[in-house]
DNA sequence: CTTGACTCTGGAGTTAAGTCCGGGGTTTAT
DNA sequence: ATAAACCCCGGACTTAACTCCAGAGTCAAG
């Protein structure tokens, strides 16, 4: 399979495709005698992998690594597998906590504008920003 | 006041004010006669009204336009500034249910894997990853 | 045999928000 | 008067994950 069809088939970019390699997620594959990448079929499933980790919050780093425990199941144990899933899963959980404390405090000092079409030399929103207790 | 000083009492790095000049957040106050940057008062007011929007999650771009709002409240309306607080709110949102639906189908995955010292051959969050539905 | 689609490489550019550096001038305290 | 601490500037570097480019070679169809 050369990389036009592994692109497609992956819905990937071909520039996507050769970056991952150069970032040993995906191997070097064999060449065609016009120098040509021809991956095994297997590069697929890889590909897939990549991207199911990718979509639950890995960077691309912890898909090298985890695939790397992929493509050698036998030689992993699955509490090293469900380590590095849950502490991805604190790390989420983390990233939400910072998002909702800015939700809350932004919705907060939001709710308390009037938003009318008057001047805003007394909005509270600004009132709010301007002094630092806001950010504690 | 010089820079050290802003710096100090505005609890930010030097290097960052100079960076917030460069990005058009904070005015180029007038030179003593040797060069140095002299600072109004004032400026804490605006670098503490930039720490706050910060902390609430406006980028840069979107603190430099708050900041032009604050510093001529009169010529502008409290619609105006609360349509970008609530353009931010369902920014914040939406990166947050992100985050959520991530933090959910990893969790269904990991929770379903034993977590045991045995081969990772048969682990179930690797299986997950494998096919792509878990994306979806 | 030519045209268009595909592929190769190395390297530069993108975004955000800084951070660091070198090589110089200035101020302040002792 | 001299050392420490401060300040200046321009520009390079950082992280993450791509994305785009030029210039060249290759392949398939008509």
């Amino acid at each position: 399979m050369r990389i036009g069809e592994l692109a497609k088939r992956g819905e990937t970019p071909v520039d996507t495709l050769r970056y991952y390699e150069k970032q040993g997620l995906i191997a070097e594959p064999p060449r065609s005698p016009a120098g040509y990448r021809d991956y095994p079929e297997v590069t697929l499933q890889y590909l897939n992998f990549i991207r199911s980790a990718k979509a639950v919050g890995f960077s691309l780093k912890e898909c090298r690594d985890l695939l790397a425990i992929f493509v050698r199941r036998d030689a992993h144990t699955c509490a090293e597998v469900k380590q590095l899933s849950e502490a991805k899963l604190l790390e989420l959980k983390d990233k939400m906590q910072a998002l909702q404390a800015m939700h809350q405090t932004l919705k907060a000092i939001s709710d308390a504008c009037c938003g009318g079409e008057e001047s805003a030399a007394h909005c509270s929103i600004l009132d709010a920003l301007q002094h630092k207790e806001t950010i504690e």
